[in-house]
DNA sequence: TATATAATTTAGTCATACCTAAATTAATTT
DNA sequence: AAATTAATTTAGGTATGACTAAATTATATA
């Protein structure tokens, strides 16, 4: 059985790997909120458990058995998020850090019940693809909204869950997956978007 | 913030002393499954934060404070196996191991919800009593059913959920709190008892 | 190419929470 | 009362997972 600690890192190099990012040490340590020389240490560890390949001072990937880890975990945090938030109304803007505590004491069993009163679903309340029991991921890409122009149309798929008041923000705004969006206004320099949120 | 092993010396200490024992680093330690040894070490710290009482080599007490958090870590314990059990599905025979896990990382706020969900129950599927948010438990008195007679009637209060094996069988013979049951043989010298269950 | 800077690793510490073995204290028996 | 037995505590050790400081390696700059 893996630590906390240990599932926090597998974890983390996914997720960083996942968005085109090339896991260093460093970038990893930061990730986690954690000193370079106590990733290294751990990172130490994982290797010898054959789940973590690094050469020395090179990018760090995960094996397929660091990988499933990986996935196992985030389909725990995806499927708690998303039934904190239907089935007890937990805010979204707090639904991450519930999970991140709950995600590593989750039975199979109780994860298989969650994932039965949920229908099944595929997307967590942010939008972020649920890998499914055998660690499949259906990525879509989706269009990052900054390069709609004035009088597009369309549907939010996915917001960032990284920052709580954002997503707080967002809600108010009832920016949800799934919304439908028109763009009245772009402000030329990166400047302020005006947008029609479902009338 | 208390570490998950110290909670779960403080629920111990509570609920053998609930139980009319009298609380010993010896009997602790066997509760807990770890040596005499580390319990004395643990007790030591939690006399430090003044949690517990207990004089050299006397029996061991709870303070106010102490008390407290056992109350709601146990408020924590049996508000999530019901819940589990009437929301989830989760088998009760389960539903203890379960809850063991989840007690120490549940937030006050998904308590709360979880609470509201079932209605403020009083009483979790064993039928011990859950205490309410204050730390105030509701005990009744019930009798042991060895003590019924050939031809007395009554309702399944509370079992007990220390075997897991023996609440499978309980609940196969729909043995439930809440069942009633008719005492229909009772042998001598402490030999089987034959009921009828709810017809 | 030599040097400065940045990233990574090593080495040594600390805290938690467990362990075993030995010493001490309490309780029981003779 | 003394000796045996049982319970408890002390002392010292292990593993995990964090830390700091120093050393090493890699990269960028002059």
């Amino acid at each position: 059985m893996l630590t906390q600690a240990a599932e926090d890192y597998l974890k983390s190099i996914y997720k960083l790997q996942e968005k085109g990012s090339k896991v260093s040490t460093g970038l990893l340590a930061e990730t986690l909120n954690v000193k370079p020389a106590s990733a290294t240490g751990m990172l130490k560890k994982l290797k010898a458990m054959k789940l973590v390949c690094q050469e020395r001072y090179q990018e760090i990937t995960l094996t397929e058995a660091g990988k499933a880890v990986a996935l196992e975990i985030i389909r725990h945090h995806r499927l708690l998020e998303l039934y904190l938030f239907k089935a007890l109304g937990v805010p979204w803007e707090n639904v991450h850090e519930e999970a991140e505590k709950l995600e590593h004491v989750i039975s199979e069993d109780v994860e298989e019940r969650i994932d039965a009163v949920l229908g099944y679903p595929t997307a967590d309340p942010h939008g972020s693809p649920i890998p499914d029991k055998n660690g499949v991921v259906t990525q879509t890409a989706y269009i990052p909204m900054t390069t709609l122009r004035k009088g597009q149309t369309c549907v939010v798929a996915e917001v960032s869950d990284s920052d709580s008041a954002l997503l707080q923000y967002l809600g108010e705004l009832n920016l949800y997956p799934g919304t439908a969006i028109r763009v009245l206004d772009v402000a030329p320099f990166e400047g302020p978007f005006t947008i029609d949120i479902a009338g």
